[in-house]
Formats: structure tokens, C-alpha cells, sequence
DNA sequence: GTCTATATTAAGATAGAC
DNA sequence: GTCTATCTTAATATAGAC
């Protein structure tokens, strides 16, 4: 273990400020100045952690929280807890991710053009794994296959719109009072 | 008149292809080389019709966009037809602007940091006035002024998020689905 | 009013010392 | 593994001819 040198950050905390200016900012807003100074790195060693410059690190952020995503909304959602209750949690964590609707959504962001194929493909299929964990929790709430579908289109459009709303605007209560009714609609009937 | 130098590109023709780069492409993600390639009109020429560069064309293209809105959205949301006939004029014009999903939102993708507060200000005055609209016309259409403002919030951001999913995932159904909905969900009770 | 040519700055990216 | 120093390219912006 001597060999190990200290690393100043941590490849966790350098991804999750690499994340913080990219979600922010855009692919083509944020430079490699830029996460220099957001990491404390110099430039040469971002390029020594991350060969493929903004591209790879931005991969590498946009996995990490994919992956997050993953542990706390997706297998969240197919838990054995009663479906409304695995709501309440993801709402939570949504709340948390969004920061009450200040920050905006990685998908919207960085699925501009700028970013690369595998950015954008990384994206179409988180995105689409989301619409399938809202469906999927639709239907143990006893909606129908096509129901449960049309209902995560909305839901995932709501959170991302009022977050763009929020962008655009300053305000963020349509953000929150999407979440706020969040378990409703994705496990009762007529809701849309 | 025999003065009037005959310009190469109309100021419209350049506004509308200026837009059409900065809508997909972001702000930063739009070089003056590409503005000009899009226009046929050199830097040098572009910076004589817009002294303040990159910034100043957005500025134009935006503002332009804004009166077509005010046009074809805001104020035909305030006509005397009944309620409903109003929305289907609307939903067209949106659908047109959109190109059926395939064109992002212009508040979405410049609302992002980089495009200067003049472009910031305008989208949240644009972005305020079309929830303005919209919960104009729900009143109009019976719904009180708390339901009618909650539903413009969730008519616009679902048409935000919706167009989100379609740039992120390439499908374009979420967007059709809400602009086909939108005559009765601003018009009708019950809907969320 | 538009062009060519150029100045200036910042970006992405690499070499090599430590 | 991180640094300083530097290369190369592309961006914004301007000068001056036509």
C-alpha cells in the first residue's frame, strides 16, 4: 500500500463537482479551466485521470449518477414495499437530487449536441429505463400496461418541464408541487 | 431607394436560420464560423449588422421569436372564439413551431447560463407570459384563477418535458400526446 | 454592406520535470 | 500522480480594402 499516493480528491468528489458544472452549464459550457478550478487539479492531470478529456469525464459523471438513479429511483420503485410508500421514498431522493428544483435535470442538459455519441446514448437509455420504473411501479398500482405508460410520459415530463420552468423562471413550485402529487399520480386512476 | 444596398440575406432569413442553430444547439454550442456558414454572410458582415457579436443575434433572434408568440400563442389565446376553438388554433401553431417534436424549446436550451442577462430576462418575461396566457384562457373557459394557473404550469411543462424525452430519446409520441390533449386539459375540469 | 486579412484570447491537448 | 510549460487549434472580434 505504499505506493498508493494520496490522491488530493477522490475520484467521487471529482466526478460529482465535474457533474455539478456540467448539469449546470452544458457540455459546451463548461471547460477544462473550469473543472480545473471546480477539482483542484491542473489540466495535465485531468488528462492523466481522463485520456479522453471533457468527453471521458463527462461520460464518467453521467455514469455515476446513473448509476445513483439506478439505486435510488429505479430498483427503488420495484422494492416489496406497498407501491405508494416506494414513491414517497423516490420523491424524497428526487427532491434531494433536484435540490427542491434549484438544480437542473442531467438529461435536459447534456442532451444537447456537443457531448458525443456515447453521452448520448448513455441518456436515451437512462431515460428510457426511467419511463419503464414509473410504468412498472404504475402497474403494481394496479393501472393497465398502457396506462401505466402514458402516466410515467407525464410524470417525467412534469419534473422535467417545471425544472426547465424553474430554469427559466426562478420559481420552483410547479417543481415541487410535481412531486408533492408525484404518488397519486403514478398509482391512481384518473389522474391525466 | 437607389442607395438601398440589396442585402444578401434579409434580416428575417438570418434571424430564422440563427434561431434555428441556437435552438439545437445552445448558445455556447453556436461559433460565429457556423452562424456564418448558416447565413452566407461572413463574420466581419454579421458583427457591421450586430456590433455586439453572438450575444446581440440571439438577442434579435429571441426577441423575434417572442413576437411570433405573442402573435400566434399569447394573443390568439385572447380572441373571442370559443375557449376550445382557440386551443385547436393554438396546439397547430405549436405543433408547427415544434415541427411536431423533432425542434427543441428555445426557453429550454437558452435559458442555460452564457447567453447574458438580456437573453435571460426575455425568456423568463416569455416564459411568464405564456403561463399568463394559458391560465387566461382556462378562466376564460370557466376553471378559477388558482385551477387555471396550476394548469398552465403543468400544460407548459409538459410541453417542456415532453419535448426533454423526445430530444433525449428520439421519440416524439409523449409531445404529440400532449399537444392532442391540451384543448381539454386547459379547458375541461378533472385532468390532474 | 460585404469582403479578406489579421489580431487577440481561450480552448483542447501533450511533453517532460518532479 | 501532479505539476509547469507549451503546442495547436478555434473562438471572438476588429481593421481596412472594395
Amino acid at each position: 500500500m505504499s505506493e498508493m499516493a494520496r490522491q488530493t480528491v477522490t475520484e467521487s468528489e471529482l466526478l460529482d463537482r465535474a457533474l455539478d458544472l456540467f448539469r449546470c452549464y452544458g457540455f459546451e459550457g463548461v471547460s477544462l479551466s473550469r473543472l480545473s478550478a471546480a477539482t483542484g487539479l491542473e489540466k495535465a492531470s485531468l488528462y492523466y485521470r481522463y485520456p479522453g478529456g471533457k468527453e471521458e469525464l463527462a461520460n464518467a459523471a453521467v455514469g455515476r449518477v446513473i448509476e445513483w438513479f439506478q439505486a435510488n429511483v429505479f430498483d427503488m420503485l420495484k422494492t416489496d414495499l406497498p407501491p405508494r410508500e416506494r414513491v414517497l421514498v423516490v420523491v424524497e431522493k428526487l427532491r434531494e437530487f433536484y435540490v427542491d428544483g434549484a438544480k437542473p435535470c442531467v438529461i435536459d442538459v447534456l442532451s444537447l449536441p456537443g457531448g458525443g455519441n456515447e453521452l448520448a446514448a448513455s441518456l436515451k437509455l437512462a431515460t428510457e429505463a426511467w419511463l419503464v420504473s414509473f410504468a412498472g411501479l404504475s402497474m403494481a398500482a394496479g393501472l393497465s400496461e398502457e396506462e401505466a405508460r402514458l402516466r410515467a410520459e407525464d410524470a417525467v415530463a412534469l419534473i422535467e418541464g417545471s425544472l426547465v420552468i424553474a430554469r427559466a423562471t426562478g420559481e420552483t413550485g410547479a417543481f415541487r408541487r410535481t412531486l408533492h402529487r408525484l404518488p397519486a399520480f403514478l398509482t391512481e386512476r384518473d389522474q391525466l
